[in-house]
DNA sequence: TTTCAGACGCTAGG
DNA sequence: CCTAGCGTCTG
């Protein structure tokens, strides 16, 4: 291994050279306290220290095939290893700039080209270096790069088995491991501080997933779906977004204040004290002191899923807010309890510096195949807001309402706006083509498909005309819509519609007996995971399911809802990447557009875009998610249209419908 | 006796 | 159905 620091200004140039003209570079981060990315799973991510950088000159398909010894420490010809030093000063301490300013070119000559890197947790890297560079460099300059990531590769290969570390991975998937490593089992080879050995292995794990992945046909998938969007996401996380840290602290007390007063209230109309937050200890009071549930034998009460007690959940409660006030109570208490943990306390403590940013982290691995967003969960902020009666001790005064909204605490930038784009309906516009459903295809494509499709297909479904509808109809079919969506039974759906399971059941039997391609569609799934072992969505991704032919009754129905959603929700969820994808190398390769992705909230993006190029975006990004009806390369042709909604604001939680620009008619 | 990880319950999002 | 995350309760 050479020191960066320690390479004359000659050598440095060569290795330049060299860089620019590798058929292979491999990379792994160095933490301060010893260990790489390659070390086992660590909790804390110490201070990173440096980058290994492996070059490799020239592919010899010898080794790769594993003919070579390869002992790990006695690489081939053509390799070289070097370490760049990677630390961040104080802007006022960046004197030694000259070995600063190398790993800076060697990370700029790596990244910014196309060429094939190899990294195991790409995203951190990538993370890291976009930080380094800091605003000397802007991130359009690396959206190029392609880093190929083992972690990734397996998950594609086999979303099930969860994110293991890398040399778990190099157990699982080497077919070459026994050339490199005997006999020595993994503890023991980890142990060794042959980091330049690593990276060999690193290399040729890749070699073989890469190998894996062309055999099942995921290749196509994994370099151009989920590969791009390792940058995409890099890119987002190094964004911060502004938050209101005063309101937020003045939500949280408002908030404290209002929880012990229902406290107070709850222990009044239970008539003792008791833990409110505990399910178990209301439990008690409800079932065992005021025996609330004799009193309603006709309703069935839901019970827990593991130890079948007495549900307390939202559903119970509901059905026994006639009979006594203490219910209400809890479940405003709940609702509240949640806010100030969840996302406002919960924001507030992921919150940097004194002032503002919230960091977001995301991981592209879930069965699914959806984005999901950690620290804080952005994903799951409540989409309404709530209203809060704060009581006055002081006389004379009235009660004050307060309108609480966590999404509102999020600002964009002097001088920006936030626009967000939603894929209006697309799981059941993909149900639609997927089943291909005559009545529900009819409801997406006629021209007033401009409407409202939930109050259409209400009307379809009950045979009322549409101004005849009332609200709760509407609300009726978009849940018993999702409902079959997910693959819920009966049962689920009599407890989210608070009606007895026949009545769903009743439900669920007339919207299949309406549009009865969907049940074909279930049942055409199933069969075919049945007969391969594997369901896959519209652009090929695959979920293995063993259990599907289980004699266990529940797990093989679990397994048949777990087969119908992934088809629905991973295709969705391949939709949506496709989009971030394609409106992300849009901006980068146009000379002016600014605009940031900020979040990503399953079919919505939300983006931060300056004042001026508001409209022009807009634009941009609807005309980008609707021509996603056809995807060429992956012989994607929908049968419905896709339909994007627009809205802009200065806070995420007031955001009004931007006007679909003339060009784009509703229909083509 | 105290502490802490893991199981469980609930609910926000889609 | 599948996420994340907060809170109790238990051993």
């Amino acid at each position: 291994v050479c020191d960066a620091s320690r390479l004359s200004q000659e050598e440095r140039a060569l290795v330049l050279r060299e860089t620019a003209q590798a058929s292979v570079i491999v990379l792994t981060m160095v933490y301060q306290d010893g260990t790489a990315q390659l070390n086992a799973e660590q909790k804390s991510c110490p201070p990173v220290s440096g980058v290994l950088v492996l070059l490799k000159s020239e592919l010899d398909a010898m080794e790769s095939e594993g003919c070579s010894a390869g002992l790990p420490g006695s690489e081939g010809s053509g390799c070289k290893v070097i370490f760049l030093k990677l630390e961040q000063r104080p802007a006022w301490a960046q004197q030694g700039y000259r070995q600063d300013r190398f790993s800076k070119e060697m990370l700029l000559c790596i990244l910014g080209s196309a060429q094939d890197v190899i990294c195991f947790k790409a995203k951190d890297l990538l993370c890291t270096a976009l930080q380094y560079f800091g605003k000397e460099i802007s991130w359009k300059q690396v959206a190029l790069c392609r880093i190929l990531d083992p972690q990734i590769a397996a998950w594609l290969l086999d979303p099930a088995d969860t994110a293991s570390c890398f040399w778990d991975l190099v157990a699982k998937r080497c077919k070459t491991r026994a050339a490199v490593k005997p006999c020595a089992g993994a503890r023991e080879f980890e142990q060794q501080p042959n980091v330049s050995g690593s990276l060999l292995v690193l290399y040729r794990l890749m070699m073989d997933l890469r190998a894996s992945l062309q055999e099942q046909g995921l290749w196509k998938l994994f370099c151009s779906v989920e590969l791009r969007l390792t940058t995409v996401l890099a890119v987002m996380e190094i964004h911060r977004i502004h938050v209101d840290k005063d309101a937020l602290e003045k939500t949280s007390k408002i908030l404290g204040m209002k929880l012990k007063q229902l406290e107070q209230e709850a222990h009044q109309a239970a008539g003792q004290q008791f833990l409110v937050s505990s399910s178990s200890q209301l439990r008690v009071v409800l079932f065992e002191k005021l025996r609330l549930h004799e009193r309603c034998e006709n309703k069935k009460l839901p019970k827990t899923v593991l130890r079948q007690q007495q549900s307390t959940s939202e559903a119970t409660l509901m059905q026994l807010q006639d009979l006594h006030p203490l219910p209400k109570i809890i479940l405003e208490y709940r609702q509240v309890h949640k806010i100030k943990s969840a996302y406002v306390d919960g924001i507030l403590s992921c919150m940097i510096s004194p002032f503002y940013n919230p960091k977001w982290g995301n991981t592209s691995s879930a069965v699914t195949g959806p984005i999901t967003s950690k620290k804080p969960n952005i994903q799951a902020i409540p989409r309404q807001s709530i209203q809060i009666i704060k009581k006055q001790y002081v006389q004379g005064k009235e009660p004050e309402v307060i309108t609480i909204h966590p999404r509102s605490m999020f600002i964009s930038e002097e001088g920006w706006t936030f626009l967000a784009a939603d894929f209006s309906q697309v799981e059941l516009r993909l149900l639609a083509h997927l089943s291909s459903d005559p009545e529900l295809l009819r409801v997406f494509q006629e021209p007033l498909a401009a409407g409202d499709v939930f109050i259409s297909l209400a009307s379809q479904w009950k045979g009322l005309p549409e101004g005849k509808l009332k609200p709760e109809d509407r609300e009726q079919a978009k849940r018993i819509v999702y409902s079959v969506v997910y693959g819920a039974g009966k049962e689920r759906l009599s407890e989210i519609l608070g009606l007895t399971a026949e009545q769903a059941g009743q439900f669920v039997d007339s919207f299949l007996q309406k549009y009865k391609q969907v049940r074909a569609f279930t049942q055409k799934t199933i069969q075919q995971c049945q007969d391969q072992g594997c369901v896959v969505s519209i652009m090929g991704r695959r979920r293995h399911l063993p259990h599907i032919l289980s004699p266990d009754w529940t797990l093989r129905n679990q397994a048949e809802r777990q087969a119908v959603n992934f088809v629905v929700q991973g295709s969705a969820a391949d939709l949506c990447k496709m989009a971030m994808i394609r409106i992300f190398s849009h901006i980068a390769s146009s000379p002016t557009l600014t605009a940031r992705l900020i979040a990503q909230i399953h079919d919505e993006l939300l983006f931060e875009v300056e004042d001026s190029q508001v409209e022009e975006f807009a634009g941009v990004v609807q005309t980008t998610m609707e021509s996603l009806q056809h995807i060429d390369c992956f012989g994607v042709h929908l049968k419905v249209p896709l339909r994007v909604m627009l809205s802009s604001g200065k806070s995420w939680g007031s955001l009004a419908e931007l006007a679909r620009p003339r060009s784009l008619p509703h229909r083509l």
